[in-house]
DNA sequence: TTTAGAAATGTAAGCGCTTACATTCCATTG
DNA sequence: CAATGGAATGTAAGCGCTTACATTTCTAAA
């Protein structure tokens, strides 16, 4: 037994079982090359001393620390809570450790904390979609780490990225409401600077009305950051403007919700009046009268994936290398929120 | 310059600089100590061979790794979010590197993350509530790692907590309710086995209730899962019985929006039929038709409190030491959905 | 100029671990 | 029973860093 905060070392250990500290290392670490009486004397030495192995003496000589980084923008966005959630239970499942930090959408945030985590030895890393300082790019390849970038499925970025496009998933969202008769959009989108998912969605959206010989004229994009007050707000714009939308495509759900609020403050009926259609499914979205028509998103399976992605890689597990970037489906969920646009 | 992968390590800068390691060692953590000049040296050394310090290196020699554990439940309830959002920017603001773990309250989940973090060498550890394996807690007081138990303010259990006083706050919703003339209680709970919250919140509203010489009838109190499906069956259930309830409290606001929901698909009306509480106020809560009484819940301040009181006693500030658990007020937010009981 | 003392720097040990290589043990086989 | 070879174990180096202590350098008073 040893004494109070002074925990228990491999030499405690081997001396408690009268055999070397490597002996004990590999009782530990690659039990089939120890004899079996020995394996035991050790496991009962392991148990009386309460020996813990210290990972900064590990991780020196290895190289390894079985942690793996996330930066994401925020925990405020229930969809990010999510993919958090299953990437950091798939990590640990293989048997890694989640370092997490928040860049609130700040690229040099981003860059440092980053930084913070190689330093701390992390062996892989998890970003969010393509907008990242070249520097934060180069600083992880630069150490060899591998990375990805979620949230986003984009070839052409040439980072390795695992996601979804979010730009056909809005153009699925536009052919929907096209297909109904609209002709009058609206697009409450999330702030574009610095947020390629952003800017993808309103390029899907425009993409698509193109297509079907429409478009967005400039007063009919707005701007908001991802909360419900700035979405109320951003629709009793576009709901006073001299010909209002009968359909407004959102940036996300909780951008919705506002505008679907907005909607029912200014007296304007949905769907009668008005078609609203939100992004990321989240589990309100169901519920939330009439039902909001909106883009559910793999949130749970990207943050597997893109867990097992690179664990494999730092695994170096065969066939891992050549598996580049991959690609998860959305769908697009039609509930009470969109419907024919009122004649005139 | 260093070849590619290999990081520059401190002997690196220190041939490149023309000095001793112990020089370069001290140029970077006691810069006051080092001449001007050489200093300006290894400054220029560091720069050239793109020098990072390596953590387990330090690690190993001063048992100290900048970087603090928390398990939490979940990031699906979004009261966790918030105040893990705060505590990482609080940590990170004073140094420190975030680890993070999800239990799904699932105590020996819990138990085994805190093993894990610890083998990391994290300084100090964040966990939620009470409710903790004995082992857990033992775990960390023979390490000697300092640690909190957050969203709980309850100096009885023995265990350092900040956070707030559930009972307290459930007795003023009570309050509020038979002070509006309510007698007929309904409690749509949170699952009460291995959540203190939860069973504080439920212990909360029996005290107060009994203060005004009224009671919760066993069949007046539902646990449901913390989402708005389970919220709502459990509205069902009680909007179904033969004596209703003329109020529900909800264990949080995710809880209440089911209520809210099953309500107006039952034709019951919110407030006039109906009075409904929820727990935290969300931002959603403010907005959601007809707006709804809450306990506003200071996470964010509480994230802040607790990751301060771990640096500082990490970092062995004086008068840290005294410092025990730390409450944060609630506050009572009326809204919409809470009025006088429909007269019989 | 000499020299004492302070300031700056260097030397070397050691934090806990893995692992290449050396050594010892043991079960076979001739 | 000795020789032999593989299996098990031990020895020791070294991962990158901090720091006590030794040494050198500088400053300034005698």
């Amino acid at each position: 037994m040893k004494q109070d905060g002074a925990t228990a070392t491999l030499e405690d250990v081997a001396r408690e079982a009268g055999v070397s500290i490597a002996t004990v290392s590999r009782a530990l670490n690659a039990p089939d090359v120890v004899r079996q009486a020995t394996r035991e004397r050790v496991a009962a030495a392991v148990e009386r001393t309460g020996y813990t192995p210290n990972f900064a003496g590990r991780a020196l000589v290895l190289k390894r620390t079985m942690t793996v980084g996330a930066v994401i923008p925020t925990l405020d966005d229930a969809i990010f809570a999510s993919g958090v959630n299953s990437f950091e239970a798939t990590c640990r499942e293989r048997g890694y450790t989640l370092l997490l930090a928040f860049s609130n959408y700040d690229a040099v945030a981003e860059l440092t904390s980053i930084r913070r985590m190689l330093e701390r030895g992390i062996d892989a890393m998890m970003l969010v979609g393509t907008d990242h300082r070249p520097d934060a790019v180069e600083l992880l390849r630069k150490a060899d780490k591998p990375f990805v970038c979620a949230w986003s499925y984009a070839p052409p970025s040439g980072l390795p990225t695992v996601g979804f496009d979010n730009r056909a998933a809005m153009a699925d969202v536009v052919a929907h409401l096209t297909d109904l008769g609209h002709t009058d959009f609206g697009m409450v989108a999330g702030v574009t600077a610095g947020n390629d998912r952003a800017r993808d969605r309103v390029k899907g959206v425009r993409a698509q009305l193109r297509r079907r010989g429409l478009k967005l004229s400039p007063k009919a994009l707005v701007e908001a950051r991802y909360n419900v007050d700035a979405g109320a707000e951003a629709a009793h714009r576009l709901l006073s403007a001299d010909n209002p939308p009968t359909a407004i495509v959102c940036g996300n759900d909780v951008l919705a919700y506002g505008v679907l609020f907005a909607a029912s403050a200014c007296g304007v009926r949905v769907p009668k009046d008005l078609s609203v259609v939100g992004f990321d499914d989240l589990s309100l979205s169901a519920r939330l009268p009439p039902g909001l028509t909106t883009v559910r998103v793999p949130a749970l399976r990207m943050g597997e994936v893109a867990a097992n992605h690179l664990a494999d890689l730092v695994e170096r597990l065969p066939g891992c290398n050549g598996k580049g970037p991959a690609e998860l489906p959305t769908e697009l969920v039609v509930r009470g929120s969109t419907a024919p646009p009122p004649r005139r």
